[in-house]
DNA sequence: TTATGTGCAAAAAATTTGCAAGAAC
DNA sequence: GTTCTTGCAAATTTTTTGCACATAA
């Protein structure tokens, strides 16, 4: 059973084929060292398809927004015009983009969160959420 | 002769009637205190409307990405579906976004700024572009 | 004059929705 | 059995585009 699909039964979301085979798509779209893959709501389609390709687009846009909604899965708007989606982590993360590749690199920066939570304070208000997302070229060595 | 229409001179962006006002509408979408309002396509091409109620909505697209590309305006995607647009200004901003009543406050900080390009150095880049926006509630006293 | 811009309506692209049929609990 | 979910196709929403005509420089 993956991932996604357990965090489902122990929210009580209910489950379908359809749901799981989503559940299990999303949850292998993972990736190499610390870049993840971040598919896009066609991509999943065609992942999806693979496996069964009765499912429609529409009810992966439903299953998306469901399992987003919950709290399971991520979605980010880039600077593209469709969002693209990952599992759900225990810490969070930002977003370094490749503007030459494409490639998403995660990180993790303490002192960003800190100093956006203080910028809020600061600025009379109690931070709910935040997107930050840098975009860069690689230094060739 | 608005702010935006001499920066349309100055950088030998062509100027129509039609430019003219938009450039005027753009200029003039500015605000109170911290908080700048951030039209959206919709809203601008109401606004030039009151002025030349001929002008299209197709010729509004078209001139906002033109003055975009010439670095004349910003376009931002906050987690709404459509852009909103601000004037250009000498010194870079980020924005928080109050999540109970849309209102965009702007603010500068020195010390964000430095971070994030020792986070993209780190993770071998040299930063081209990013995107930080806080959303948050206004803490009440 | 010559390249560029504009309005209109149609096209695209991403996402949502109504509805009848099907599945979960 | 009742409530929720799905597939399909049609509808929405935001943005772009082809083309004939109009305008800037």
């Amino acid at each position: 059973m993956s991932i996604i699909e357990e965090k489902c039964k122990s929210r009580g979301v209910r489950l379908t084929d359809q749901r799981r085979v989503i559940a299990k798509v999303m949850s292998d779209s993972k990736s190499t060292f610390g870049s993840k893959d971040h598919p896009d709501v066609d991509e999943l389609h065609k992942r999806v398809s693979l496996i069964d390709k009765r499912i429609s687009i529409a009810t992966v846009y439903r299953t998306l927004k469901l399992f987003e909604e919950s709290g399971i899965i991520e979605r980010h708007d880039f600077k593209e015009g469709k969002s693209r989606y990952e599992p759900s982590t225990d810490q969070h993360h930002d977003h370094l983009i490749d503007v030459n590749t494409g490639d998403i690199i995660e990180f993790v920066d303490k002192d960003i969160e800190e100093l956006q939570n203080r910028i809020a304070k600061k600025l009379g208000y109690k931070l709910v959420d935040h997107k930050l997302e840098l975009y860069g070229s690689k230094i060739k060595k």
